[in-house]
DNA sequence: GATGAATGAGAATTCATTCAT
DNA sequence: GATGAATGAATTCTCATTCAT
């Protein structure tokens, strides 16, 4: 009897426990975001009790971080090995780009706890998740500084504004998909947000432009072409 | 002896009962955001009890949104006079961008509660404030639409995409304003912006400034942008 | 049916639901001692629900704190003017410290309450009780300097001593009562200590006072010198 | 392959792994007091885990007691050897009373531990702590004791209230130092009390009458003294 | 119209102890 | 002998909203 009323005392390595609860955790972080989840209910979830939960994480803020930063591992571990394959300052910005907007449309749920609940944050610029997050923007900024370097970009916009509306921009894009109530192409807004930041900085100031020009941009055009040919392929879809 | 035994509250109109309770409950909710500002806490600031505020606003939720929308009234009540007098596109669009940092500028406060508090919410696409924030949105769109209309703008870049990137460019850039950890120029922002959307669009390509160079010019930056891919990568790095 | 759910919502003045909830807490705090009693348990004893407490107390270190306050005013409120009608000092020290011990011995389940749970907290010393406690002690060593200042007591003697002497014998004595492992008479124990007290401080007394006196004095004094001379330490210890 | 995947413990003898976590459960409960130290924070200060404490310990309670256990031998080991040293009855009033009161003055944290923790619990008297005590206790007044057997002390006052005058006294002179709230001297506070507790009951000054006995009484009573005197050297401090 | 007492379900977190391995 | 994962009941405190007066 007194076995029927503890059935469970499964014990399982910390990893693997603490795995449990983190899936568990992430599943209904994701669904119902931060405030709205109870300890209670991911503990049902991960099938422990809820001391449990308190034996690997401290406190529920601290489990969300551990999900989150888990997220952004995976997401984020491969970007800057593929940012070395693909050539061209256009394309190198449109690979950044595409790439954040990529995860924000591949897992709505999850950004939209990263931007709702975690970023608004007194203590999120302290987070390792905002280091995570540093770091690609520098990246990304990297490549900008590339084009000022080669001559491609203006050196007369602050970096600061460039990676305000290219971040900013790419959010404010994806705003309604994260709220589950509108869809958006990442192809579509990485082209867009490209064109306009490239045009943008551009030294003449041409960018990606379709417009029909004299031969001097007919020729732009096809150099930059030939840039996005160059290295391992990651084509402009747009193109051809 | 009546007074002593029940200090009641004088009997005010409707409309200044109202004033009242929306002051206190504008000074609380910005000092402490909506979650942590109890309604306890905003009667005390209004010289009223909580009973009284649910005679005049259905639920706390609601008290927000009315105070919003009074921001939202006084702040931008007047900004399409103003339109009026502004000539030319860049000017137009700078001023409209302008306006908007300004804001976040002059109210961080009020503009963190709208931005991480009032806009999550699930509803917030079917309340006023979102409608008030359209035409503002709209306003600055139509700008663009007379560059496209009068040869200026290129007429094939989405117009959300220049939406996104104005909006959410200004708001990444005072994300570190609205949280009291940073600070920022809303005429150095408004012009970086404006010219970055200014030449990103532009027809042709002249920007604000930036006079292009010739077509010889251009052709140059396009050969040496050839230049730098023939080679392994890094190659041209150390270049001048 | 409705009405059954929610059978009681008595609404009472203020004060009679504070009357109502701090006669609960002290009931059950007198019983259980602080940390064993729940808030819930007190809650049902008043006959309320948890949230109401929460009313009128913000925290239940609170409610014991306004219990305490109660229990001195209504047990000290009237001793100076008694003390006043009192004459002599042998008697008008007897009277403080007799109406301490009785105080003791009458409600010994709070006084537990107090020097084992209010007292201990790091904040006591800013609490209402520990001032209140000061009076008292204050009043007690008013009498005493009133004998010195007549020539009755010596006056070298460290009145802080003294008043450690008379509170914490009366403590030290009472320990046992409070414990409800033993019993004490205040009769007894008062005349007791203030004998102690009266003769150890009563000039012509001997003591080890350095204070001059007639040739017999300085004899004694000369006696308890050569007391402590007399040969090496440890010497008679294996002797007999 | 083994160290890796199980970091086991060296075995150690029973006495060492015992000492090792006595060590740390008296340095954590005497930085935090009873309560406020968890199992856990002991067992990962002792190096082992929390497992190991309850093979040597059934209880944290039982713990603690272990540590104010040795603690008290420690401390207490020898001062029968040493008071049988001491000469003369105020000398060895005094040396009982100081030795009380250096305990306290040198270990705060742990005497605050046992006042405020260990003793209020209600199996208090039944504990060996208790028993150690008392001893002591009975050592002093075998003190007064003596002095009244020798006259030197009058025999009417109630050894209880001596008792309770001295350890209450030096307990409530040293309250504050306990709390880390101020300093006292066990010197001064060892002559004070002495003297208060001596004076207070010298045969010659009872009570509530001035009367002190006629010189020549109070000579017999030195000259009993000295003759009960064979005298090792311990001086009074305060003398010279 | 105004009051303000009462609600009550729920939240996160704690930790001494057990016992399968 | 040592481990350390798991327990799980219990705790204080919150606060938007209601409604009898």
């Amino acid at each position: 009897m007194k076995a029927a009323s503890r059935p469970r005392r499964e014990r399982l390595p910390r990893d693997e426990r603490v795995g449990q609860i983190m899936t568990a955790a992430r599943k209904i972080f994701r669904e119902k975001g931060y405030e709205a989840s109870s300890t209670a209910e991911i503990a049902v979830a991960a099938g422990v009790v809820e001391g449990t939960l308190y034996r690997y994480f401290p406190t529920k803020r601290d489990l969300l971080i551990k999900v989150v930063e888990e997220f952004y591992a995976n997401i984020f571990s491969d970007y800057e090995a593929q940012l070395r394959g693909v050539r061209g300052t256009w394309n190198r910005l449109r690979f950044m780009i595409w790439k954040h907007l990529s995860v924000m449309h591949g897992d709505p749920d999850m950004c939209r706890l990263i931007v709702h609940e975690l970023r608004p944050w007194p203590q999120y610029r302290q987070s390792s998740v905002f280091t995570l997050n540093q770091r690609y923007t520098q990246s990304t900024l990297a490549v900008v500084r590339e084009g000022i370097a080669n001559g491609e970009f203006r050196d007369d916009m602050p970096l600061r504004i460039v990676r305000d509306m290219i971040f900013g921009g790419a959010e404010h894009h994806t705003w309604a998909h994260l709220r589950d109530e509108g869809r958006f192409s990442p192809d579509e807004a990485a082209d867009g947000i490209t064109n306009m930041i490239y045009q943008g900085l551009a030294r003449g100031g041409q960018g990606n432009s379709e417009a029909v020009g004299g031969p001097v941009k007919r020729l732009e055009r096809a150099v930059r072409r030939l840039e996005g040919l160059t290295g391992p392929r990651r084509r402009n879809r747009k193109r051809a």
